[in-house]
Order: C-alpha cells, then sequence, then structure tokens
DNA sequence: TTTATGGGCGAAAGCCCATAAA
C-alpha cells in the first residue's frame, strides 16, 4: 500500500543534508541507509521516506556516477553530472472515462495471463524468434577492466572531430581528494588546445568518450559514437551531374555573409513549446482557444530567389539596428 | 486472437519494396497500404503482417521526415535521415516457463481492466496528479510557420558552437526537384566556411537546429538543445585555491603531447559489446564461460604518476613502429 | 527525488511506462 510523505518540521542541516524531525507515514527504505542514519535514529524504528532533494538539501546537480580518470598513471577522482536536461513538455496517456493514467501490464501471449516480474528473464533474439536466456552472472566473467575509470587512451583536436560523433554530455567535477589532479588535466588540456579521447563503462555499458575544458575550470565529458554506428552519408541517393554558375555561388554567398552573426544561443527559445504551455494554461482556466492564420508560398526559381532574398536582407539592414530580421515568406 | 508470420518465399524486387508470394497468417494491417498494394493484390483480400524489414528491401536508409530548407526566399525540398543508430544489445523480456516475449496490455488502474488505444487521451499533469487532457486539435491552433521547413535564422562558425548543445545528428537528402539548391547551398556553406542556424518541426516538436556541409557533397543537420536545456557548469562545486607547479604543468603537457594522436575513430570499437556477443554465441552452441583475471592498482602520488607516466610512453615508442600511438601532432 | 536505462509499441523513431541507481 503506498501512503504519502508529511513533512512537519525541518531541522539543523547537518553534515550531508537536512535533518528532519517527525515524519508520520512509511513509503520505502534505501538500501543504503548511508544518508538516512541521524534521520532514521530521531525516530527510533519507524521506516520513513525522504524524499530526495530534502535529504541532498539545496543540490541541485546530483551526480548520476563517480570515478575516476585515468591518464597515464595519474588518477582523477571525479563525479559526473547531466549537462543537460530536456525541457519538452511530456504527457501521460489517460483513460478518457474516468481521468486515470494508463499502466502497462506485462502479459504472456502464450499463456495469456499477467506475468510477475519474478517470472521474467532476459533473453537475446539471435535468430528471428529465438531466443537465448541471458543471466546476470553470464555476464560478469567480462573483463571490466574499465570499470569506474575514464580511461585515456589518445589526445586529438576537437576540430578533428565530427559533431555527429558526439551523444550526450557530462560535467565532471573533482572529488575532494582530486582537486589538484583535476585542475592539472585541465590546465594542461587548456595549454595544448587538446581533447582527451577515452574509455568508459557506465552501467554495464562501455562508451567512447572525449574530456575537454569547458568554461573556466571545470571539464565536460561527451560520450561518442563508435564508428561503426555513424552511418554513412555516401547512401543518400544525390545526382550527381548537377552543375552551378559561378553567379549562383557568388550570391548563395554574399547572402550567407549578409546572414552571417555570432553564435549567441541565448536568442532562440522554444516557441512551440511556449505555444503549447499557453494554451494548456487556458485550457486549465477554461478559457477559449483562438486559431490564428496561415501563411503564404514562397517564390520558387532558384536566382530570382537568390536576388529578391539579398534585396530583403539589404532593406532590413538599412531600416536601422535594434529591428530584428523578419521571416521571409509571412509578411 | 494473436497469430504469427509465416513468409514462405521472395519473389521479383518491384519499385519500393519486394514482394512477396505467400504468407499465410493475418497479424495487423497498415493504416497506409502505401507500400503494400502488390503483396495485398497478390493475396486477394488476406490481411498479412508484413515485417518492415522485409517490405523496404534493400535500402537501408529510410527517410524519417521531408520537407524543405528555406534559405533567405531559396526553398531547398530535403529528406532527413537518422545519421546515427545505436548498436548496443538489446534483449526481449521472456517468461521463463514457456519461452514467450512479454507483451505490455495498457490497463486503467481504476476501471481495473484494459484499455484500448480509442479509449485514451493525452494528459497534461498541470499540477501533482491533475490532469489536463489535450487533444490534437487544441495543439491545431498554434502558428506552425515552421512545419515542413528548416527555417535558417542566422549563419555562425562551427567552432563557436560548444559540442554540449549537440542534441541529434541526421542527413539530409535532396529531393529530385531540389537537386541544384541543395547544392548551391552545399557548395556556399564550404566556400564561407558558415553553418547555418535554424528551426524545424519534427513530429510537433520544435527544435533549435543547424546545417552543416558533410563530406564531398551532403549536408548533415544537427538539432541542438536550447540555451535553458544546458546546465551551468557553475554549480558543480570545486576548490577555489589549489595552486599548480609550473613543473606539474609541464609534465602533464609534455605527456599529452606524448600521446597525441589523429583523431581516427575506426580504432575505437565497443569490446564490451564484442565480448557479450561471444558469450551469447558460446551459450547458444552450449559452450563454458571463462573467466578471466583481474587488473593492478595504480600509482598515487602526481609528480611521481606523472614521471612514471612519460617514462612509460617513452618505453612503449621505443619499441619502434607498428605501435599503435603517432607521434606528438603540430602545435 | 531525478536521471538513465530497458523494453514494448502499429513499420521507425521516439514516446511511453516501469524500474534501478544515486
Amino acid at each position: 500500500m503506498k501512503k504519502s510523505l508529511q513533512v512537519t518540521n525541518y531541522r539543523y542541516p547537518l553534515g550531508y543534508g537536512t535533518s528532519l524531525a517527525t515524519c508520520r507515514h512509511s513509503y520505502f527504505f534505501p538500501k543504503n541507509p548511508r544518508y538516512y542514519y541521524i534521520f532514521l535514529e530521531a525516530l527510533e524504528g519507524i521506516t520513513c521516506l525522504l524524499t530526495w532533494n530534502i535529504i541532498t538539501g539545496g543540490e541541485r546537480m546530483r551526480a548520476l556516477w563517480r570515478g575516476s580518470i585515468s591518464f597515464g598513471l595519474v588518477n582523477v577522482p571525479v563525479k559526473m553530472y547531466a549537462a543537460t536536461e530536456r525541457k519538452s513538455l511530456s504527457f501521460r496517456q489517460i483513460h478518457k472515462t474516468c481521468g486515470t493514467p494508463i499502466r502497462y501490464e506485462k502479459v504472456c501471449p502464450f499463456c495469456n495471463r499477467k506475468v510477475e516480474d519474478d517470472e521474467i528473464a532476459r533473453g537475446y533474439e539471435y535468430e528471428k524468434g529465438k531466443f537465448v536466456v541471458i543471466e546476470e552472472k553470464d555476464l560478469e566473467s567480462i573483463p571490466d577492466e574499465t570499470t569506474r575509470t575514464i580511461d585515456i587512451v589518445d589526445f586529438v583536436d576537437l576540430a578533428e572531430i565530427d559533431p555527429v560523433y558526439f551523444d550526450r554530455s557530462y560535467f565532471l567535477g573533482p572529488e575532494e581528494t582530486g582537486q589538484k589532479a583535476y585542475l592539472l588535466l585541465f590546465e594542461a588540456l587548456k595549454k595544448t588546445g587538446k581533447i582527451a579521447i577515452a574509455k568508459v563503462m557506465i552501467r554495464s555499458k562501455q562508451h567512447l568518450a572525449c574530456v575537454r575544458p569547458y568554461g573556466e575550470n571545470r571539464l565536460v565529458m561527451e560520450t561518442m559514437f563508435y564508428p561503426d554506428e555513424v552511418r554513412d552519408a555516401g547512401e543518400i541517393p544525390i545526382s550527381p551531374g548537377v552543375k552551378l554558375h559561378e553567379n549562383e555561388i557568388k550570391m548563395a554567398v554574399q547572402l550567407i555573409d549578409s546572414l552571417s552573426a555570432d553564435f549567441r544561443p541565448e536568442k532562440y527559445t522554444d516557441e512551440y513549446r511556449k505555444a503549447m504551455l499557453d494554451i494548456i494554461r487556458a485550457k486549465v482556466e477554461g478559457e477559449e482557444i483562438k486559431v490564428p492564420p496561415g501563411r503564404e508560398e514562397k517564390v520558387v526559381d532558384l536566382m530570382e530567389a537568390l536576388k529578391a532574398s539579398l534585396e530583403m536582407v539589404e532593406k532590413e539592414k538599412r531600416k536601422g539596428p535594434g529591428v530584428k530580421r523578419k521571416k521571409a515568406a509571412t509578411s
């Protein structure tokens, strides 16, 4: 049975987190009560939920992995933090008639009944429709040389790596004992202009990764795709015999130049996300939703379009600073 | 009742895919039978499952979006292809007692029964435990200026964009009618050394993205995180007062130089994935699984470690050519 | 709690749910 949490009272922050005075209902009991002992003592045997953000007290970013960078024979103990967080809206599936969120039930189509987790094994499909059951202990025999280490294997230039290789980004923070080695790696990378290529195991998956300096004194790690995970662009069909006129290229280059700017990411916002939120808010408050008009079609001839684009950009520039460039076709 | 598929026979490849001669059991019927007509005709009314990879036959990359790049008033119609594919091993959940793959059934915990798809709506959780139902038509009122267009807003230098911004990569291929404009954009980007920053809607999500030249004559698009989705590395705790010795930096730089190489991605392979596959293969063939030994511990003192590392690298280099490491590269 | 991963789903890609880890 699920019960809800009641936190009535905070007390002195102490060490890692904040202790609580009272807590009435039970919910879940952590396997590793490392951060909970004060609380548990205070409650003398009452099993309690502590929500993690209360436990970690104020700490906005939580380490999701700990280990160390291995750089030659130098070891740099680090914590890993997610560098990005998706803000896209997510929805639940709702049962129309009663408004309840849908749940998934695991069923066996052969036995035609619900199946509990302890009746389930992991199977690898080695041949269409044929599965071998793989147990945890089978995989234990794999040499885990890189467990808990970010193993640097090479140093290369960042510009050499095509962005298609980049997967996820993580900030690395130094552990207390590794502050100096961390800074040393940062400074040395900065000085040489190199980035480190590394191998790292994160939760039973081996990643190719790179470690590079970020900002004033931080390190960031990108996990990377293996080369066989990057597809060959050559497979995309393209006509070989297309010729361009000198003049077309010249105009296109001119157009690019006139639209060149510095990369200032704060300029770009997710307008669709905002619009969705507005609609949702309106719906929650029972308002009407207005429908705006559509947009016009675009010019088609290449040279005409290039000329018209250039003229448009020029005209807008003449309007002077402070004017934001508008969409071409809407007008 | 669910039935399985039996494909007994392939026939002449024809147009988009490959048609099949016979198929005995029914399974699911696609809403859009565009690619199925030959097959369906051949079977005269028998409803059949065609797994997609059979249908698409030899075509390895399938376009997952079509639209056009809008560059000033120039329009470049393109198809979009995933540039990467994860090769990590995946497993199915298997019912232990009968070996059947598990399926999910959508249930309503309140009504306590199975729920069909047409009884399900999308709900946004605007407050803990409270949902507003959002219908497709609610979102239609959002101005979809960028629908089906990759709307170029700026041109910037690739080097200005920190890799943490990159999310997913997609190759763009020209539509038949847009070969010339496609090549023009490619050439102009190549010539100016710029990349295009764009906005694009993909499946009711607006993305920030960049378009850049790739290889000989292809364009690639990376979707990007919005700035508010990139966290502030400054939040990572770090000790301010750490000092490094000149000598330590010198040695670390030397170590990096001696481990510098060109980025040759084909050097790196997923050994863990391979090891897993070996074990699976062994299991399929009924072999024994061997357990290899562990590895040694590492040196701890920073200066000692740097020295020892340099010596180690030097020694390996003296072993002569054929060794993986390359000489320290330029600047 | 958040975050990542695993896994199923109407093809796929990405969305969704559930669970594990920290």
